[in-house]
RNA sequence: GGAGAGGUGGCCGAGUGGCCGAAGGCGCUCCCCUGCUAAGGGAGUAUGGGGGAAUACUCCAUCGAGGGUUCGAAUCCCUCCCUCUCCGCCA
């Protein structure tokens, strides 16, 4: 959420910022509310203070033995008038905060202009896509024909846009994840954390898929509060949620690998093929809490820590900024690894690294203690490294030969039990 | 699932209706003393919001969350969440 200090000063700067978005702020109707509030906060405030008083007043003249009843006589009037107001103070700021939820990050000023994807700028390229002196099968072909991937059956016990895997296939899939945790914990330095699948609303909250995403998420019926996990960076950012950590322990930075889970709504249609897009996948994640003026460096390096996972296994990718509309709600500014997927001739999301600068750490209410003593909102990131589902469909692709065989990449055979051919 | 105890400031912990935003201790910050990796003395030390030029002052809110009783609630009542102990069950 953003800073409402900041929606009060210069409404209109939010406003043209948020264009960029093709999100439409109305500076009228906030500021009309706002002062709204102010009047009524006052009012209350006023009569707040006036109840205090006479309490007071009450309890010392009580004490000396005098007669209190004309005071409360008085202050029956007050409380009646101080009901009403908080009444009507409520219900503004409800409305206040109603609008401030919806309203999406400021973008950071690097971000390019555009609508959607179309629009995204390519910083770089890493690798070449690979050649083929036959035509390549996507990995649906690939898995299918060896029985390693099989969506019937999935379909069967749970419904469209899901997936089992079989033998060798399942286990690249677990080798892939030990592969990349072994990669962040050994070398870039983060904390390995197993954290819950399942979450209440307020964490959802704090990370910013609710009140505005629920559509998008899994609920799980009954009487408790939970939810199904999107991505882990749910549960591990929420770490910080009404935490104040000392700046010496900055910064944090986790790498958690989960299943996640998500509903697909409004993408009928999309992908439908194969485990592009699934509702539930694996994937390992990196999350970072920074100081403020240390995250963008922070967005470079956890970009790279993602890179480091494709080059190793060796297979080409671009990285893009995604452009103003097509920035996450939360985000300020966001880098696409692609990954080059023979299946299908193009690039393809595979991590997704934000800064989320202090727009989630306002929502979760996460502060450190700054060198001067004083608190300061924290600034979160995460980054895919990477999206395991996706990772298994570019690697069999991108190592498939003519016979549909799949030759394990040497970075992933010591993972394989040194095989190196499926 | 059964029985019980409890959730207070960075931490520990007192506080059962008004003088409590909250004793005391620890920690931390500054000052004094001390010729030494110690001890002692003093002062300060929650967060958010309103007014205000103000890190002056002042008002409001906050003692797990939400309701209620009351002129007045950390303190009484109700609901919920969480933690701990014992028993049962169990991957």
């Amino acid at each position: 959420m953003l800073d409402i200090k900041m929606l009060r000063e210069d409404p209109q700067y939010v406003a043209e910022q948020l264009k960029r978005r093709k999100f439409e702020f109305d500076v009228d109707q906030f500021q009309q509310l706002d002062q709204t509030r102010k009047e009524a906060q006052t009012r209350t405030e006023a009569l707040q203070a006036e109840r205090n008083a006479k309490s007071k007043e009450i309890g010392q003249a009580k004490a000396q033995g005098k007669d209190v009843q004309a005071v409360i006589q008085q202050m029956s009037v007050v409380n009646d008038k101080l009901k009403k107001n908080e009444v009507l103070l409520a219900d503004v700021q409800q409305q206040l905060q109603d609008i401030l939820y919806q309203l999406p990050n400021l973008l950071d000023a690097s971000v390019p202009n555009g609508l959607d994807e179309a629009n995204n700028v390519e910083v770089s390229r890493w690798g070449e896509p690979s050649e083929f002196d036959f035509e390549a099968q996507d990995h649906v072909a690939l898995g299918e024909k060896r029985g390693w991937m099989d969506f019937k059956t999935a379909a069967k016990i749970s419904g469209s846009r899901f997936v089992v895997l079989r033998g060798p296939l399942a286990r690249m899939q677990r080798a892939l994840i030990d592969f990349m945790l072994d990669i962040h914990t050994k070398e870039h330095g983060y904390t390995e954390v197993y954290v819950p699948n399942l979450v209440n609303s307020d964490s959802l909250f704090g990370t910013g898929q609710l009140p505005k995403f629920a559509e998008d998420q899994f609920r799980v019926m009954g009487e408790q509060d939970l939810w199904l996990i999107p991505t882990a960076e749910v549960p591990v950012t929420n770490f910080m949620r009404g935490e104040v950590v000392s700046g010496k322990e900055l910064p944090l930075k986790f790498v958690a690998h989960t299943p996640c889970f998500r509903s697909e709504a409004g993408s009928y249609g999309k992908d439908t093929r194969g485990m592009i897009r699934q509702h539930q996948f694996e994937k390992v994640e990196m999350v970072q809490i920074v100081k403020p003026e240390e995250s963008f460096d922070a967005l470079e390096v956890i970009r790279s820590n993602a890179e480091t996972i494709l080059q190793r296994l060796g297979i080409a990718y671009r990285v893009v900024v995604l452009c103003a509309g097509d920035t996450g709600f939360c985000s300020a500014k966001t880098y696409d690894l692609e990954v080059w997927l023979p299946g299908q001739k193009k690039y393809r999301e595979i991590s997704s690294c934000s800064n989320l600068v202090d727009f989630q750490a306002r929502r979760m209410d996460a502060k450190y203690r700054d060198a001067d003593g004083h608190l300061q909102y924290v600034h979160t990131l995460n980054g895919s490294g990477l999206a395991v589902g996706r990772t298994l469909i570019a690697v069999m692709e991108n190592y498939q030969d003519a016979e549909g065989h799949i030759h394990v990449p040497e970075a992933l055979q010591p993972y394989m039990g040194g095989v190196k051919v499926l």
